[in-house]
This record gives C-alpha cells, sequence and structure tokens, in this order.
DNA sequence: TCACCTTGGTGAATATACTGAACAGAGGGC
DNA sequence: GCCCTCTGTTCAGTATATTCACCAAGGTGA
C-alpha cells in the first residue's frame, strides 16, 4: 500500500545519480531500483535498507514526517546570528533562533585559545559537527582526539562530552544537535 | 540487516495477542508472521505495512524509535566521510554515516563553479546551514538571496528549495538536516 | 553517417517471501 | 484415561521479489 517509489526516485534524482550508479553503490540490481521507483513491487526490508544507506539516509528517517509552519524568512546573514554563549573565551551563534517548530539546534561555535566547555551536561540528543579553522580536542565518553579542519564528530549526547581549543589562534566548529535542548 | 523481529514480538505480546490472531487481523498468514519475529525472512513493505496496521501502528511510528546500539567510534575524519553524491558536480560528504539510530544527515557540500541542485523538492524535514567558502544563492518558497561565508539558512523542507554556486570558484556548505530524509 | 557511451526499462530465470496444512507441546475439562 | 483447544513452529508448494541479459532512446565525438 505504501507507495515509496516517487519519494526514492527523488531522492536519487536530487544526488543526482543514475539507476545504475545508485545500484552499484548498494549491491542491490539496477532493475530492481527501477522497479521500486515507480511502485511496480513492494521491497522487503533488507534491499530497501540497502538503498537508503546508499543514500545517506536511514529508515527511522525515511519514514519519518513532520508537520509544518508558517511565513517567515529562511535566511540569516553573518550578523544576524544570535550569541548565545560568552562571546569572549567561546561563542555560540544560533542558526534559526527563532524559525517556528524548530527541530534543529544549529550553531556556529568559536573557541578562543585555550578555551574548553568544562565537563558536559547529558541531554538526550544527538550532535554532528565539523572543524572548520584551528585545531580543538573532542572528549567523547572515554574517548579523545584532536580534530582539525574538515574533521567531523557525531554522537549521543549523553555520553558525557566537553571540546576544548588547543590551537594557537582561535578555532571554530560548526555544529548541529537535534533535537534543540538548551 | 535491521533486527525487527524482537520489537515485533514484544508489540504483539503487549497486545496480549497470538500469533493467529494477529494473522487474522492482518491477513498475513500466520507463519509469516513467526517468521518474520523470529527474524528468518526480510518481509516486504507491504506486509509490514499490514502488520503494524492490525498493531495500530504506522511505518513511520514503528521505525522511529528503532534503535541499534553497536559500539562505534564518534570521530570522523576529513577522508572518512562518505560521497553519496557526484563528488565532480556537487559533493555531499555525510558525517558519521554509520552512527547508530542516527536522527541528523550532516553534509559536507562542496559545490563546483556554476553547479545547481536543480528542481527544488518538498521533505518532510527541517535544515539549516552556513556558507563557509565561496556564494551560493539559495532559493526558498518564491524568497532567493546569495549567501557568502558566514551566512546562514534554516527552513522547512517542505518548501521548494535549490541552491546553486554563484562564485568564481568552489563553493562549499556544512549542512544539518533532520530527519535524514534528504 | 557510424561507433560508442550513457540513460531507464523489459522479459525469462532464479532466489526468496509468503501460504496452507500438518506437527508437537501445554493445559483444561470431564 | 480421552478429547478438545490453544500455543508456536515446520515444511512443501506457490506467489513474488530480485537478478541478469538484452533492448531502445538520447547524446557525443569523429
Amino acid at each position: 500500500m505504501p507507495k515509496i517509489g516517487l519519494k526514492l526516485r527523488e531522492m536519487r534524482r536530487r544526488r543526482d545519480l543514475s539507476v545504475r550508479e545508485l545500484a552499484a553503490r548498494s549491491g542491490i540490481s539496477h532493475s530492481t531500483i527501477s522497479l521500486i521507483e515507480r511502485d511496480k513491487m513492494s521491497p522487503s526490508i533488507d534491499t530497501l535498507s540497502a538503498v537508503l544507506d546508499a543514500l545517506g539516509t536511514t529508515l527511522p528517517g525515511f519514514f519519518s514526517d513532520l508537520q509544518s509552519s508558517l511565513p517567515y524568512t529562511p535566511f540569516y546573514g553573518a550578523e544576524d546570528l544570535v550569541e548565545i554563549g560568552k562571546a569572549e573565551t567561546i561563542s555560540y551563534r544560533v542558526i534559526g533562533l527563532n524559525h517556528p517548530n524548530r527541530q534543529l539546534l544549529m550553531l556556529h561555535e568559536t573557541y578562543a585559545v585555550g578555551a574548553d566547555t568544562g565537563e558536559a551536561f547529558a541531554h538526550a540528543a544527538q550532535e554532528a559537527g565539523m572543524v572548520i579553522s584551528g585545531a580543538v580536542e573532542v572528549t567523547v565518553g572515554g574517548q579523545k582526539k584532536i580534530l582539525k579542519k574538515g574533521d567531523g564528530y557525531y554522537f549521543d549526547s549523553r555520553l558525557p562530552h566537553c571540546f576544548r581549543n588547543v590551537g594557537e589562534e582561535r578555532s571554530e566548529i560548526l555544529s548541529a544537535i537535534t533535537p534543540p535542548t538548551y
């Protein structure tokens, strides 16, 4: 009964992938993908999972739905981002603070030299991010690593975690947290 | 790959239904339900949907809290990010692709000169991001704006939207989408 | 023009999801 | 003791999901 074909096709086209490319990445035959996209058959959970994996999404993500909102301005200039941290040592600037029904906390974080978030707060959430300048030591659970420009992280916020700028200049991170608990 | 059997069995038992009762209500044979619950086979979307319907649930509801608790590492080096687009024109590199129960799609997007995401599709999600290099024209709903380094956006993905690199070099965006349905 | 690549789709063969009947075990009457 | 009904599982047969080889259309270059 569910008509997932169109949605899959849109996701594939959005990534500018051909049926055959997606087939190669997912390990599913191209004819199967063609049939699924035209709702000619109902794929098994395993095969759908494999295809979604190649598209960078998940079964929960694929099936989730939201209701949403009203007119607003989607753009936020660099000077419009709202500071929610201490600008001197650690700056947290929010993108889309007043977005209605906001379910995502997107932050531009700037750490002064030697700045440290201190010990961690435990939320039921997930967060990810990427270092865009400088060098940041990230501690998650027992694990610790120094991330530099282009390196990323993704972890469950219930694990104790903290960030420390170990570079010789300011460090910047772009991060996202969902749900937006703060 | 996904192990949905145990969860289904628990849901059925919580409702105090026998395999045969659930089979009668869902229109699926009892042997099929038995096999699914013991992870002996991967049901098609149609049959799973029918079973969930008899349990008073839906596909989105069933998958919304499907979690796997595998050991993982929270760090992702720049070279570990997985490409899910076409690297030449538009590159989408995922941070944390293998994260269990991932509810967030964090992307490092790189647009070649003149690259365009093409026609805009609506999907039920929210997304935010920030330009970290170059100049990108973002169109959301009727609205259009050129964003440069440090500028951000936040909008509901149900609005038609597209991105176009209008700079003279490659442009980069760091973005996040939840749920990971992009 | 031709050769050659890509695109997505189709039909026959195969693997697998799905069915209906038959099975073993646990109570419950009586 | 026997009979009946429930529980979940197993097995052979059937429907369908999945594959592989092939097809037709569109684009590119020589």
